[in-house]
DNA sequence: AACTATTTATAAGA
DNA sequence: TTCTTATAAATAGTT
């Protein structure tokens, strides 16, 4: 027996896009597997909130959630968003009144249809006229009653962020913690991403990530921080 | 030597929440990175696109994305939210003329900015009336220069979601690829989640996930899987 | 933050 | 794909 061996078992791989493209595919499941698993256990064994969403290089999508996914995603645009958004910039302004105009518009609309449902089923063109007094009130006139029950979904969903915003914004009056984000950027390596709106670059990378060479080596472009490393928390949680 | 070895090594561990708070601290922030680790392995290996969020339990949040966070979000909420959101329902119900609207409007706000810019620095009040016409035109009385650029930023950025959404919804006419969705919820362990909102349970999950033994041990309540297994592709990309 | 002794993940091969 | 095997990597418990 030359050798006595079955395989060569797992041998050290090179970490740059695999070039043998059934390889790839066997790579990527059981890779994917593998961080759904590990996402999983960190929820399990520490009670953190996660979300994972992984586009394969032929767009089908996968996503794992605790507690579910678009829990966390509204989570954390609720914190980037108000540094970016100028929507929240503006209702920010004048925050307070926005949420109860909401609710006297919602208290109305909310009427209207309780009045209208036990009637001809449609609204007259001057009771739609009255609920169209401020902007997020979209021109009704041409709604039937299907597009007005989902109009009213939509602006409690409004209702909600707006609450949630204010809700944030009176946190980050007690203590300012700023993001941490880490970002891969497709500078070193050739991903050819088709849908990419604004690829915008101000990411805060935590001084500890940066200091952990043993992260470095597979993240991508790390090299353009601008001097940002020392802004947030050093330590966790 | 009673045994000659330093440390019992890496022992088992239950997969549950750790009582000891420190040695939580300590494997958070092991396993983040090790995600954080396999996550950018993922996309230099397999050309992945990749959100990862983690909110400590003590609410920090660290976050990964290649090509960044909210691009692949933004890809996932556009896959997602036509089925559930209502604002998007509405908008698509008329949605080339809602482009073509906010084409006509940004292009007149954009006029009267630069007029104004070249003048006074303030709209006279029957301009601004004339701007709000329509219902994503915020009543414009009360805004200063700097609110009206915001807003005009505002604008755009509707603009791009809703083409986006135009977009979604051609390609969707072609080939309808189901969504799959993997969630963990909490009804297996004991997480106080405190900001969730609205924990809809409609998760449609792939029978390839379910079908993987090794992986469902710690996946948080998966029985209620609501027959729903066979839905997407079995298998991938 | 370092150090092992183990467990776990996974590259190759079947 | 799925299973097996040998090896690389991650990490629990210690220091």
């Amino acid at each position: 027996m030359s050798s006595g061996k079955k395989t060569r078992g797992r041998q050290k791989i090179e970490m740059k896009k695999m070039s043998n493209e059934s390889s790839l595919q066997v790579t990527f499941s059981k890779r994917r597997s593998g961080l759904f698993k590990k996402a999983s256990e960190l929820c399990s064994l520490c009670g953190a909130y996660v979300a994972l969403i992984i586009f394969s290089p032929s767009e089908k999508v996968f996503s794992f959630g605790h507690p579910n996914v678009e829990t966390v995603i509204d989570h954390y645009l609720s914190q980037v968003l108000p540094q970016n958004d100028d929507i929240m910039k503006i209702i920010g302004d004048d925050r307070n009144t926005v949420v109860s105009e909401l609710n006297a518009v919602l208290t109305r609309i909310k009427d209207e249809l309780d009045i209208e449902k036990n009637r001809g089923n449609e609204l007259s063109q001057p009771q739609k006229k009255n609920l169209a007094q401020f902007w997020w009130n979209c021109p009704i006139d041409g709604m039937d009653m299907v597009q007005l029950e989902s109009f009213k979904k939509a602006l409690e969903d409004l209702k909600k962020l707006v609450a949630q915003h204010a809700d944030r914004v009176e946190m980050q009056g007690t203590s300012t913690q700023p993001l941490q984000v880490f970002e891969g950027n497709g500078s070193s390596s050739n991903m050819p991403l088709k849908h990419q709106p604004d690829p915008q670059q101000d990411s805060i990378f935590p001084a500890e990530f940066i200091q952990n060479p043993m992260l470095q080596p597979h993240l991508f472009g790390f090299n353009n921080m601008g001097g940002e490393g020392g802004h947030g928390p050093h330590g966790l949680s």
